[in-house]
RNA sequence: GGGCGUUUAGCUCAGCUGGCUAGAGCGCCUCCCUUACAAGGAGGAAGUCGCGGGUUCGAGUCCUGCAACGCCCA
């Protein structure tokens, strides 16, 4: 046969050849078989978002998990990588919303509208979402495919899908069932825009350049005591002179919520200020008369304080429970009424909680501060503050007390212009109209962080309503992830005693993070982890298993009054929706749960008894709450009345399975993939997930199956655009791996990003712009955002032919089209050219090696061989030293890559292949590699073994390439059948290299290699510096003796042809003659003869004193250090002696050389 | 405010437990289209390792203070 390879690595032919021959033979499948004895290897994809199509990012994460795979699977392991998608719940139904919006089609609004109408719109919707994810869900699989990731494709799972959602159903019914989720009315983080809760990591603080107000609330006189106290002249209250109207001062950033006001708080330990507390203030515009309370959360006044809060505080705190989270807390310290004002979508509202008493009277009130003109109507009764809005706590709203000048409390006409306003605009309205009447005393910018929504990044607003928690703070979930932890990594805190193993019932290993820095963030995650709102308020995800039964009305009036007949208030409907509950939990307790409040205290009745007869405790609520984990109880429910909750699971909760989920959970017995693969060995993935993914991932495996989900976490860098900013698709800075693949190919790109893989950076990636017109890759323009993030303007103009094009961030950000006279265009970046060269560099390596292996005649030298140091044919100097280097750079892999230094792994694999391999041995070789004797033999045996070694040690980072030419080397050796074992001969799974004979790596062999390469370099740095012509050969003597001219004279050859030069003399009385140049090395001297430019020849040598001296300098001041003779380890000493006198040695031969210069 | 990270050649980054006369890729300079490779070859220039203290015989590496930048959490 003979050897057809391309002068070129062309990826894009090799790529789809050896895809599919992937394929063919079904090598990346694994079985969960235990019985060869191989261990297995599981890692578990971090699943992808069906929201986009993957980027570098993915394309980094994915890299590293196929390179640990394939080292794996070719180490011997039974190695399985279960690929998969994530159904991202808000992230998707936004896109999908937004694209129908986009194109003109009905969107969600109108669905919603739809489903009101009882038409379905809930199921059309999905349907829509459903056709996205299909989409991008190849799209995600065919990149994948591309990357060359090895995933089990046979395996492959969706978060939605039947196996997933079963999982979910059981996880949720379990935790239901163990009193680990509950129902609770909270504040949440509102997303007004998608109309969601979000979780609070969910939620992204941004610094946003506000204002405090600071606003006047009047306060209610005391009775006929007005001037208690009030006197004083202090800033806050003020005495109003002309209406003796006495004021406190509220500072707050977000005026609108001031609608919601039930009380404002100072300081009880203030002693300006804690004199108010039990006194009322009317809150204007609302005339709601609310008290002030003492709470020392309070800050207290300091203007000269660096505390930003103190600095700006007016030690006056307006508390709006229903609107902030620490004002909901004092809310609920001292009883106050909750006030909802927004609506879902933060606009004012009275119709979410709203007490209806302050609209129903539009008596119009006295006027507050000096407001001249209408309204000096008649005064009011006092009003309940609360009204109709919830109690905190469901005390009786505190009354106050009833003075002078109060009434019915009504709300300004101005309130109801405010109705229907956004709270920005409201904002605005509100803080306007304080001004007109005098009640803004102060304004001053102010900078603070605000929570915005991940989704849409619109503020959150802080909402009351009902969501369903998982209490993950239980010890059963945040303590046993904790527990998880393996010692050496844990940190001493306050957090809670470790409880050292106990909560795994299966003593499978300890999780452990790769760096190891990161186990600090997990640690500190789970010590201060809140309970996590699940429920969401959206169609696109796993639907709650909770159903409801509501109660009939006479049914709820005797359970509000407890008057009447139970048995005539029930109704048969009633009464058998709780048969039904009390039958389930008699007959199939495995297939409902009622929340452990509600549970019936005796459970253990007698045969037949049911219902009633159970005493089941009726819900105070109204209603029954019921879950259900069977398809046939469902629709027995529902038939009975049932309603499922509408709110769908946060998406992490289908993630947090994942590790089980894909591999069949809840179904145990006779599961083998379950019980092989799982715990999994190493997750890899961002640091930013470790919160949100990794922490529920263990708690619920640990809970669920009382083992890990994996052993080893291994974070990686995240990848950033070449201004440092992380990529994002709103940006468009985000690069396709398919572009890069187009453009480097995968095995680049691959490599690249494994060599980019430290243990600490983040990679700052410049992306290029590649013409679609002409393939020319530029710099594009840039522009700034509003935002201040810089990208590439949306359209640009080839530099090369002229022609335009639209950039990922035009069509990212809407602002233009992809068209055909401009067509979209693909990034690029320059980063990955290193990765095209080195691949490049194997290519015409092995285009070389193949050639000469070819040409020779079989039985010849055309081997595949791990040591063929044991071959009957004598080994040369360069031989010895390239096995020997070969088999430090197996070592140095291994343990790269058991350690996760992936940058380690990829610079081991370019030092031996191009500098060592390339550059020395192979150029070494061409001397004897077409000969037909043992020096020739020899040569041919060996770059066929370190090609072939070679190829097997890239595989898991290029595996496209290593498998095309290892498919060529068999071709060559004539081994195209198959593996002993009976397998297809591939790459794939092909055995690891492994370092048989440790003898091989000799350190004698090393130096006395590297001897002859400092030789050859010394003549060539010799001839550069004067001008020799690359073809022109020299003549050169040597002067040495003993070992080094023994090695010298073996070398000579190689000194001749690698330094273009003819070797006349070796020997310890060599000298220069009048016209050679010199180069002085230690041991060595160099005349390189018939050199004529002697000003050249005098700089270098000058330099070269110079460098000499430097050193010299530096060797005897450490010599002459007394600590250091005295102190340092002897060898070191005794080194540092050596060199110090070889050193002046060279010294004296450079000046020699340069007195006889002339010099 | 708490935590973590970064600061080394013009650029992007290595440098693990202190021994370094500080490395790589790109870029730059000189020469070369030599029969594996110009996506290449040969040679070269280029760094008071952010700043200040300290420990040590010895500090890019350890400790401490400061500055700048970035990320996460509150």
């Amino acid at each position: 046969m003979s050897i057809s390879l391309d002068k070129t690595y062309d990826p894009t032919a090799v790529q789809d050849e050896i895809a599919a021959l992937w394929k063919r033979h079904n090598a990346f499948h694994a079985e969960p078989d235990t019985s060869c004895g191989a261990k297995p290897y599981v890692i578990v994809i971090p699943p992808p978002n069906v929201t986009a199509a993957l980027h570098m990012g993915h394309a980094l994460n994915n890299t590293i998990q196929d390179v640990l795979i394939r080292w794996r699977r070719m180490a011997g392991d039974n190695a399985v990588w279960i690929p998969g998608t994530d159904h991202a719940g808000i992230a998707t139904q936004t896109v999908v919303d937004k694209r129908l919006q986009a194109e003109g089609q009905p969107a969600l609004k109108e669905y919603k509208q739809l489903e009101a109408e009882g038409k379905g719109g809930r199921e059309q919707f999905i349907g829509k979402v459903t056709a996205w994810k299909d989409e991008y869900e190849a799209r995600i699989t065919e990149q994948l495919v591309r990357m060359g990731c090895s995933c089990d494709f046979d395996r492959q799972r969706f978060t939605m899908d039947d196996t997933c959602a079963r999982a979910v159903r059981e996880a949720f019914f379990e935790l239901f069932k163990a009193g680990l989720i509950y129902r609770g009315k909270r504040l949440v983080n509102w997303d007004p825009v998608t109309q969601t809760a979000l979780a609070d990591d969910e939620v992204e603080m941004e610094t946003v350049d506000g204002h405090f107000w600071y606003m006047k609330y009047p306060l209610v006189p005391e009775g006929d005591d007005q001037s208690d106290g009030c006197d004083s002249g202090e800033a806050a209250p003020i005495r109003n002179p002309k209406s003796e109207i006495e004021y406190v001062t509220v500072a707050t950033t977000r005026p609108e919520t001031m609608l919601g006001d039930t009380a404002v708080a100072v300081n009880p330990d203030d002693p300006e200020r804690a004199k108010f507390i039990g006194r009322h203030v009317r809150l204007p515009i609302v005339n709601r008369v609310i008290p002030v309370v003492g709470d020392d959360y309070v800050v207290k006044p300091d203007p000269e304080s660096s505390d930003e809060k103190a600095k700006f505080a007016s030690g006056f705190l307006k508390v709006t429970p229903a609107h902030d989270p620490n004002d909901y807390d004092i809310g609920q310290r001292h009883s106050l009424a909750i006030i909802n004002v927004m609506a879902p979508d933060a606009s004012i509202s009275r119709d979410h909680g709203w007490p209806a008493e302050e609209w129903e009277s539009q008596t119009p009130l006295p006027q507050l501060g000096e407001r001249s003109g209408e309204g000096d109507g008649s005064p009011d009764a006092s009003p309940s503050p609360a009204g109709g809005a919830q109690s905190a706590n469901g005390s009786p709203s505190p009354q106050p007390s009833p003075s002078k000048g109060e009434g019915v409390g009504t709300v300004d006409p101005f309130a109801h212009e405010l109705l229907g306003m956004d709270r920005y605009e409201a904002r605005e309205a509100i803080v306007t109209w304080f001004r007109e009447h005098d009640l803004l005393a102060d304004v001053r910018p102010y900078s603070h962080s605000v929570g915005h929504s991940y989704r849409s990044h619109v503020a959150v607003e802080p909402y009351l309503s009902d969501q369903w928690y998982v209490k993950v703070t239980d010890d059963r979930l945040a303590g046993a992830a904790l527990d998880a932890m393996t010692p050496d990594q844990r940190s001493d805190s306050a957090g809670p005693a470790w409880k050292d193993g106990k909560s795994f019932t299966k003593q499978d290993g300890e999780l452990k993070f790769f760096p190891a820095r990161y186990a600090k963030t997990f640690q500190a995650w789970h010590e201060n982890i809140r309970d996590w709102c699940i429920s969401r308020q959206l169609w696109w995800g796993h639907r709650i298993p909770v159903w409801t039964y509501q109660l009939s009305e006479s049914a709820v009036r005797f359970l509000e009054t407890g008057e009447g007949d139970p048995a005539q208030a029930l109704t048969a409907g009633d009464n058998a929706a709780q048969d039904f509950i009390a039958g389930n939990l008699l007959d199939k307790p495995t297939s409902l749960a009622v929340p452990i409040e509600d549970r019936p205290k005796h459970v253990s009745m007698g045969e037949g008894e049911k219902g009633r007869a159970l005493g089941f405790p009726w819900p105070k609520n109204g209603h029954f709450t019921i879950c259900i984990r069977d398809a046939d109880v469902e629709r027995k429910a529902e038939s009975l009345g049932f309603v499922r909750d509408p709110d769908v699971l946060d998406t992490w909760f289908s993630s947090g399975l994942w590790p089980i989920s894909t591999l069949g959970w809840p179904v145990e017995e006779g599961n083998d993939v379950l019980n092989t693969w799982n715990p999994s060995s190493t997750l890899c993935t961002a640091r930013e997930i470790i919160t949100l993914w990794v922490s529920r991932m263990v708690m619920f495996n640990v809970f669920f199956r009382g083992c890990l989900p994996f052993r080893d976490v291994f974070i990686h860098a995240m990848i950033q655009d070449g201004e440092g900013q992380k990529m994002s698709k709103s940006l468009g800075n985000g690069v396709d791996p398919l572009d890069i693949i187009h453009s480097h190919g995968a095995d680049a790109m691959r490599y690249t990003l494994a060599a980019m893989t430290t243990q600490t950076q983040d990679v700052k990636m410049p992306v290029d712009t590649v013409c679609p017109h002409c393939s020319h890759a530029f710099t594009p323009k840039w522009i700034t955002t509003n935002a201040g993030h810089v990208v590439a303007a949306p359209t640009q103009d080839c530099p090369e032919c002229g022609k335009p094009m639209t950039t990922s961030y035009g069509v990212a950000s809407g602002t233009v089209k992809a068209t055909d006279d401009a067509p979209a265009a693909r990034n690029t970046s320059s980063k990955f050219d290193q990765g095209r060269n080195f691949a490049n560099k194997i290519w015409n390596a092995a285009r070389f090696v193949l050639t000469n292996l070819d040409n020779a005649a079989a039985e010849s030298g055309r081997v595949r061989d791990e040591d063929v140091a044991d071959r009957p044919f004598e080994l040369g100097l360069d031989d010895r030293w390239i096995l020997s280097r070969l088999a430090r750079t197996i070592n140095t892999i291994d343990e790269a890559l058991a350690a996760y230094r992936f940058n380690d792994y990829a610079q081991a694999l370019y030092d031996f292949i191009w500098r060592d391999f390339c550059d020395w041995y192979v150029e070494a070789t061409k001397l004897r590699v077409r000969n037909n004797d043992g020096g020739g033999l020899a040569a041919r045996a060996i770059l066929s073994s370190c090609l072939d070694a070679a190829l097997r040690l890239m595989h898991p980072a290029m595996p496209f390439l290593s498998e095309k030419l290892f498919a060529e080397l068999n071709a060559v050796i004539g081994e195209t059948d198959a593996n002993r074992d009976g397998a297809p001969k591939l790459c794939i799974t092909s055995a690891w290299p492994s370092v048989t004979n440790a003898a091989v790596i000799d350190p004698d062999v090393e130096a006395a290699f590297e001897l002859l390469q400092e030789t050859i370099v010394e003549v060539r740095n010799v001839r550069n510096k004067n001008g020799v012509k690359p073809r022109d050969r020299v003549t050169v003597r040597i002067k040495a003796d003993g070992n080094v001219a023994a090695t010298l004279r073996i070398g000579a050859d190689l000194i001749a042809t690698l330094a273009t030069c003819d070797v006349a003399a070796i020997g310890p009385d060599e000298a220069a003659s009048d016209d050679a140049a010199t180069a002085v090395m230690g041991k060595v001297e160099i005349y390189v003869e018939g050199l004529i430019d002697a000003g050249a020849e005098k700089d270098r040598l000058t330099k070269q004193l110079a460098d000499l001296e430097k050193s010299r300098n530096a060797l005897s001041g450490r010599l002459n250090n007394k600590g250091y003779v005295d102190k340092a380890p002897p060898h070191l000493v005794e080194q540092t002696r050596e060199q110090l006198a070889q050193t002046e040695r060279d010294i004296e031969n450079v000046r020699a050389k340069l007195d006889a210069l002339g010099v």
